[in-house]
DNA sequence: GGGAAGGCACAACCGCCCGTTGTGCGCCTA
DNA sequence: TAGGCGCACAACGGGCGGTTGTGCCTTCCC
């Protein structure tokens, strides 16, 4: 379908003429004729009634038009999104399905007003080149990895401590735990694929599983979520973490388990970086809302890596 | 912007190659390249990089990705709600802003997975013919007009008697009452432009003014509703019918007062009728929906025409 | 390190769609 | 009944979009 015969069917609507609505768009009557029976063809109903003085909508084309009014609307929000300057907000987060997707979800519920568009860039380093560029203008990451420090013109807030859960099928040893301890987990396979090397998502478990001598297994190409939870569910002995907002979509006859971890609680430290002289008037909502809701990261009941 | 290059974008998205994508669409590599380039052009930036082994997006093209997704979404629904045959429900109603538009509302909210389109016809037998032939699925009336008789196929349950309330300025003589009978507004000049002879809204109308000995103008031509609240408004003497969940939008500082109607309160008895053989599945949750809410209309304290 | 293969971009060609001009027809009005 | 208004149809022309053919770059593998 064409957005212009829609665009023109609107306009055509609106004015009830077919001569005005031409005049509007700049076109001849005859374009105007032309693209509203092409659209007709199209869709297989008569949108209009041709009378002596104009037109007027039929039944179907009454249902049409709120349709194509949204059209229009989705057509100017996706211009919108990567129009130079003045674009919608636009935030890194390191996951879809992870904890800082779940926060801009929330904000978005509270700011509906603002734009939001989502991305996700490989690590720390491109999220700060992103930037500095005004290609993003702020993004979730753990910001503190080991021998990095960041740049002066970036700014950053811990917002989120995500505790680290268990994530078990029924069949394993700890399924019926309540709670176990980092340190009982000494022995026990842990497996995560996609953990890609170099980001601070994988330097974060280095730091957990030396800490207290565990041993992470990222062997094996990543297939995505559903095999790896596929497995995880029927093995007997395979484990996973998971953050504890983390959203799984998996088949509900899978009875995966989210074991807690206590005692300590590791808890992986979410931070919003943004520019110093980012002028997006959205970030300060953004950063304002997030400040709002940020936890209290002085439990001593918490672990985090050392650079942290 | 074409929506068949929005298609290609997703495809190539999802995909990750062009010739794949092609390969989907049934066009050569280059077509591809061809639409995406032109994408590209319009929106001014870059959607996606190019390797040696595809695609991937770059930022835009990630935050492009979803509204282009919005974008296909709204053009299947705008194509489905007129696809004869199983197309989404459609209803007619009296104007957009009275009460069943409203219940309406509350209908989409509970049952957010009904695809549901509102139209309005001219009158009752419109809404019969609409109704034989198919081209609505059910339509909000009064039905029973004076010496009109439904026909056997079609249906009707009456689902909301609407309180009439009185709409006035503050310079009104009665801008300060609570309550007014409709015997007290003998006299005092009610406007009610945009009533339609003919019509079962100016049928009951003409009931209540017969009833109880009012004059109810409906002279001038309709400029529509922001013109009339401006009038009655800036008026000591004009005041005006309106239902009690009639949706009015005015200026704050206009300053209107509903006046409540009592002893009796005259009552627009809504009804919803439909035709006895229409299969569309969603018809039923309708009806479902309008029953559980309907309100108990044997109350002696109000009023209807007689021949309601 | 060099050849082969895979994948995208560019050029040329062409058909078709879209917009314009010119005209006809039906309906309402005076 | 004549005139005007408004939409549809016909003919024409240009430009957009698709295909074929080809080139270039990267990656992989021997």
């Amino acid at each position: 379908m064409d957005l212009e015969a829609v665009r023109t069917f609107v306009a055509a609507a609106e004015a009830g003429r077919f001569q005005d609505a031409a005049a509007e768009l700049s076109v001849t009557q005859q374009a105007v004729s032309k693209r509203v029976a092409t659209l007709e063809k199209r869709l297989g109903v008569r949108l209009f009634t041709r009378t002596a003085r104009g037109v007027r909508l039929t039944v179907d084309g009454q249902a049409f038009l709120p349709h194509a009014r949204d059209l229009l609307r989705a057509e100017e929000r996706a211009v919108a999104s990567v129009r130079p300057g003045r674009r919608a907000l636009r935030v890194d987060v390191i996951g879809r399905r992870l904890a800082p997707a779940t926060l801009l979800g929330d904000f978005r519920r509270a700011h509906p007003e603002v734009e939001l568009d989502v991305v996700t860039l490989f690590d720390v380093d491109a999220a700060v080149d992103a930037l500095r560029s005004g290609t993003i203008d702020a993004s979730f990451r753990a910001v503190t990895m080991p021998g990095r420090q960041l740049p002066d013109d970036i700014r950053a807030v811990r917002v989120y401590d995500e505790p680290v859960q268990l994530l078990i099928g029924p069949a394993h040893p700890l399924a019926a735990a309540h709670t176990v301890t980092p340190a009982e987990l000494a022995g026990h396979r842990i497996w995560m694929p996609g953990l890609v090397p170099g980001t601070e998502w994988a330097a974060y478990y280095d730091a957990l599983a030396a800490a207290f001598g565990l041993t992470i297994e990222i062997t094996g190409p990543d297939f995505g979520t559903e095999p790896l939870l596929d497995t995880i569910a029927g093995s007997s002995s395979l484990a996973t973490f998971v953050g504890e907002r983390t959203r799984l979509v998996w088949p509900a006859d899978q009875s995966l388990r989210r074991i807690a971890v206590g005692r300590p609680t590791p808890v992986y430290p979410h931070s919003l970086i943004w520019h110093r002289e980012n002028p997006h008037p959205a970030l300060a909502a953004l950063g304002d809302h997030l400040g709002s809701g940020r936890l209290d990261h002085s439990d001593a009941g918490t672990w985090t890596p050392a650079w942290a």
